[in-house]
DNA sequence: CATGAATGAGGTTTCATTCAT
DNA sequence: CATGAATGAAACCTCATTCAT
């Protein structure tokens, strides 16, 4: 996150090269897995040598590492904007919306997140921790406290962030088989619609 | 040399091995995905030497495929038990219950074929095409014309689908991450009245 | 040292294998020191291939810590052997003649052990000080007494062993110098008589 | 373009960087020996940059093997003193006496010939054969020279060499395990004593 | 005089698979 | 039916050295 001490500002070959072997690594190990990936991979698609990632990085685990930081801080900006004085509703829909464009827009980034939860977040768990959970936690109490003021319908704000999460992803994660059932090149607009209509009516406060 | 035909029936020390090494294969494969499981862990888990594991099966690969076929038949039985006869709301809200159900007896199986999806489903896309699409294709066209009816509120089916999948899977899928945020033993009955609640609401047929 | 409880008896192939791989290592490591040897070099010498060395040891340090392990044991031998109720000198002067035999007996063995000592004794720093140390200071405390008691010179007991060591495995360590000042294949028999007539002197007693 | 025909007299600079270059390879090679040292260590600790290095020598064995020169000639000093006119017992004890202290001023000296010669002196061979072998001729002349007069015990003026080099550079060279037997700290005086009374009883003439 | 950037050769080790019994 | 033994391919990584400024 922030920079050693010691170390100069990098230069601008040093800004480009490292931007490209993060673009070529976020490719392979979306594609493959932490394990699945190779360095050999990594270094063809940013059309470096091997050796010279490794200038770069210290190794295969801290290009990993320093993906999924990055991801994270993109990743939590939509529930940062969870606004507690917005209309309760609107807003909910607005994040659900954010969501899913995120999903369309970084489909890599979402994967390579998928792929590392999958496998028990070995080298993520602390941020998620100190990150993620904060903000959960946070925007949790935030929608339990709407649905307890009537605002919204009655439901559990935390399992409630683990379906928007679960269904906008979804279009991303598993992008594969949707592809295969919808036909390879189908327009995911649908999606934005039904997510829509679906929270509409599930967050709809009770008419009594 | 004077082999029957095809192969003999498998003796009761065959069948047991091929169940262990199975079993033991689900486990790895599930943790470390295809390519970060080695065969070293699923004989040792298994209890039986590397080569004789693959003398059960030709290769890892094999294995990998066998657990995919059988996966995808138990994955589908829900869904081939919706009932065009049925009432239409209670037969959703039964496949959403039985889905979170599967997902939750079986997280190895789930994650498992995420792992596969994720990484572009290379192994199972015949699978795919063959059995699931034409399921799919049916359900989807089923509640379509339930939703044409007025019976249930008006959705896509195919999106219905894809967010009931999302939903119920990723309490399997993303185990670690909600174990960080619920805390690791949470009880996670709350996810069954959760949905069930959602798709109440987000399905019942409109009021007009 | 002692067999891990659960392998079983090594088989005849295993011992061959295991023997003839540090024999080859022994070779390799005595002539280039331990950063110097490659597997490369010892699959050859062995005659094996390069991961059936691996299959055999975990990797090339545990190779080079069995090497110091059994040096050690023989390389105590002599000191063991020095008897308390024997004619001093006599039995300081065989100590000497022992110490010299192995030397030119087993140069290679020496040679490993002067690298690992000079490289301050990374990997063989614990058997130094539970092997070696007791059996060096009962050695010298018994010269000690020797001295003592006028049986010989009054020399230190410690810096007296120290002096045995250097000039015996000298003829070892150092033998790339000596046969350039010697000519190659210069008998060296005149250090054992050397040697001899240098501690007859040096340790006979005072003629008070 | 026109660069003078062989070399201009180095800068102040140069002969600095040259100087520290040399003091820090010292004391890389001397503690991992030549294939363990790397230029990276001996960069860092010489506090310029690897290719900088790389400027004032022509890579890692020119450096090594200019060390090696350099101590040669530290290393003959004691030798050429040896006085043919002077008392021949106190003469040889005054070398001893040199030649341990040297051994203590430049344990990193001691340590780095000692593994060349160890390996085989590679890449010392053609200066042991020019330098050391004239000296050490004449040095072992004279001595069997004062042994055949009876001007000290008969001994063979090479072995006698040996012994001396043996005993005195063993305090550097095998620091390592003197400090696990005495003490990390024992002064190591006793060394000059010892090794004083051990050569005054070895060469005292015969009384005869 | 100095260095950030780059790389080819080679290091140790892992792993799916085959051999031979 | 089972397994000790063996291996080729390829993985990650190190390092002396060169390039270009």
């Amino acid at each position: 996150m922030t920079e050693p001490l010691k170390s100069p500002a990098p230069s601008r070959i040093q800004r480009r090269n490292r931007a490209r072997i993060l673009e070529a690594a976020l490719d392979v190990f979306a594609q493959h897995g932490y394990r699945g990936a190779t360095l050999d991979q990594i270094a063809e698609s940013a059309g470096l040598s091997k050796p010279n990632i490794l200038y770069y990085f210290a190794g295969k685990e801290e290009i990993h590492v320093t993906l999924l930081h990055q991801l994270m801080d993109n990743w939590l900006e939509p529930l940062r904007q969870l606004d507690p004085d917005g209309s309760p509703l609107e807003e909910l829909l607005t994040y659900v919306r954010r969501k899913l464009e995120m999903s369309q827009a970084f489909p890599r980034e979402s994967r390579l997140f998928a792929n590392e939860i999958l496998q028990g977040a070995p080298r993520i768990a602390p941020l998620l921790e100190a990150e993620l959970k904060p903000l959960f936690d946070g925007a949790a109490a935030l929608i339990d406290r709407w649905a307890g003021a009537g605002a919204i319908a009655q439901v559990d704000g935390r399992h409630l962030i683990f379906s928007i999460w679960a269904t906008t992803q979804h279009y991303a994660d598993f992008e594969a088989q949707i592809a295969k059932l919808m036909g390879p090149d189908a327009p995911r607009e649908g999606a934005a619609e039904f997510l829509n209509g679906l929270y509409t009516r599930a967050l709809a406060p009770d008419q009594s």
